[in-house]
DNA sequence: AGCAAATACTTCAAGGCTGTTATATTCATG
DNA sequence: CATGAATATAACAGCCTTGAAGTATTTGCT
């Protein structure tokens, strides 16, 4: 019972710098390598992603919510992925201000095998952590961020 | 042992993708709140940090070492601090490729206030996290990245 | 001394991201 | 039908980030 003076506060603090590290370490090589390898980057992968999910495409309002990210963005995004074949935008009946966003054919066998090589990646990158600690990780984070409002 | 079929590395992939929407929430509310609040940026933040802590100022590129960010960012980063003098950059004696980065008064207690607004932040943003915990869930992070290349 | 390599930094292009503002379309209401 | 609120998207400015290319300066080698 002598030292602890460090407070909570500070050991938050020290908490959140490493949970940004660690982020920051891993997306930082993934990035390196959706670049280099597969010539993509990680905001297109996210955005097919949230597309191959969903069974008959997004509109841009509902992939700038899946994503968190702001509307603005997502244009952006979805220009390159137009221009790169592996999208497109469709109407939507009934309401000419929407547009549905789908994966081409093309698209669709691209987003497959990135999210194959993902997979291996990220695989690789947490080698360390051992598949018995993983569960345990999950429920800190999730206790991290879960707010408790259920009231 | 029925179950578990969904290989260890689709639960790796399940870990990073906490992970990284853990570190993407709390990043994403400290960036808005250093936005409206301090009107700053947590790159700025960031650099002001590594130049507290240094006694006589930093170098160019021994920020953006500290930082792990690239030579050109940092210019940009620091000539904006520098226009709202925050910081000052000082010639080097001896080397006139070089300048050292510092601080002025003002930058020092900005950053001051800074930190300790940064401190209750994330301390809240964290509140649902036992303090008793906090040390498992460094030292499964230290574990997820230490690289055991000590062949 | 002279010259090439290494070092320190800046600049630039491209992309990603945000928040704000503008434009087009739809819908509800009088 | 006309008006105004709400919604969908685009356009814009600003910052951060990277990687590559360019400028100065220093250092090391001959």
């Amino acid at each position: 019972m002598t030292a602890a003076v460090t407070t909570a506060s500070k050991e938050r603090v020290r908490a959140w710098l490493k949970i940004l590290k660690t982020a920051r370490l891993i997306e930082k090589e993934l990035r390196e390598r959706f670049r280099s390898e597969l010539d993509s980057t990680l905001p297109r992968f996210d955005v097919m992603s949230a597309l191959d999910r969903s069974e008959h495409g997004l509109k841009m309002h509902e992939l700038s919510s899946a994503l968190r990210v702001s509307g603005g963005n997502v244009t952006g995004i979805v220009d390159r992925l137009v221009e790169a074949d592996l999208v497109e935008r469709r109407a939507v009946e009934g309401d000419r201000r929407a547009q549905l966003i789908c994966l081409t054919p093309l698209g669709h066998n691209t987003f497959a095998e990135h999210a194959r090589t993902h997979e291996c990646w990220v695989d690789e990158l947490l080698a360390n952590l051992p598949a018995t600690e993983v569960g345990q990780l999950l429920e800190l984070l999730d206790l991290a961020t879960h707010k408790d409002d259920q009231s």
